[in-house]
DNA sequence: GTAGCTTCGTTACATCTGCAACGAATTCGG
DNA sequence: CCGAATTCGTTGCAGATGTAACGAAGCTAC
């Protein structure tokens, strides 16, 4: 009997192909949440992400918000700029070293950032309301996992 | 002492926030398989998501093909395009129903499609390989539970 | 049969995204 | 100090993606 096994049964079905079913699901989760942003707040998630950084450590650099977002440093950058013309955040070129812009959020930037936050948590709710709290922990610490596998790219 | 709890902490972890971290996860995954299947065949995740189909159903009209990866119909109609520019498939109008296109691997087609099954294969392995296999079954049966939850759109 | 609605797939347009190249500012080496 | 290399952030360009509008074909109901 032949001993060379085929390479593979070069056979793939789509519907149980983990990459295609997690690109699948996360297409679905952000284009509701950034509908919503849009519809609600008529922000971008780029744009929410970004606010959301300044949300918590007050301010940032637009590099900073590259670290803590994984946004690529145009996609940042457009953020920032709408952000600007709609006077959500206010920018001032860092004292210390002139290549950098150090942003902030506004008052009324801050306010819409509280409206948004019970938002988005309200839509990561959604998600684990579909999962028992056990399975909520399990997704949560097998992404961590995953994340700390994939590190910085390439995956 | 005030009984009025404060609405929410308006206060958001990104990295520890679901949607968030399942975005970043994927959007590496993407990429990497993107690039991959891009240099070594040419080919888009969109086309090689079409290929798949054929290669597993023989034929399909573009709707089949819609309905098997839920791609917009016009991100299948251009992947169609460009599969049968690069010669990988071939169409035919339906006799059955003139509006229908019917799309089938060619030789040549099948040839790339049995080389790019075990690379496929390999990705969703490395992913796999960060996993204990009982957490593997965790991560896919969590998808399939949160895919049928999430239905066809909005979460 | 034919008017009217639906479905199939394409094209036009707008948007988003990332890479590459750039000017400005800083740092490093001598 | 001064030139070279690096970093910051912007802009130009190309590719991907979705919505809307469309022609073609089919189906429904009279």
């Amino acid at each position: 009997m032949s001993s060379r096994k085929p390479e593979a049964a070069p056979h793939l079905d789509l519907e149980r192909f983990l990459p295609y079913r997690l690109s699948v699901l996360t297409n679905r989760v952000s284009n509701a949440i950034a509908r919503d942003y849009n519809a609600r707040f008529g922000l971008s998630v780029a744009e929410w992400r970004a606010m959301a950084v300044l949300g918590r450590f007050g301010s940032a650099s637009a590099t900073d918000i590259c670290a803590r977002t994984e946004m690529d440093k145009v996609t940042v950058s457009r953020a920032a700029k709408s952000l600007l013309s709609c006077k959500l955040v206010r920018s001032r070129t860092d004292p210390c070293d002139r290549r950098r812009t150090i942003y902030v959020l506004t008052a009324a930037g801050r306010k819409i950032h509280d409206r948004i936050v019970p938002v988005a948590l309200s839509h990561e709710t959604d998600l684990l309301d579909t999962l028992t709290p056990r399975e909520g922990e399990q997704l949560s610490r097998l992404l961590d996992k995953l994340l700390r596998r994939t590190g910085a790219n390439t995956g």
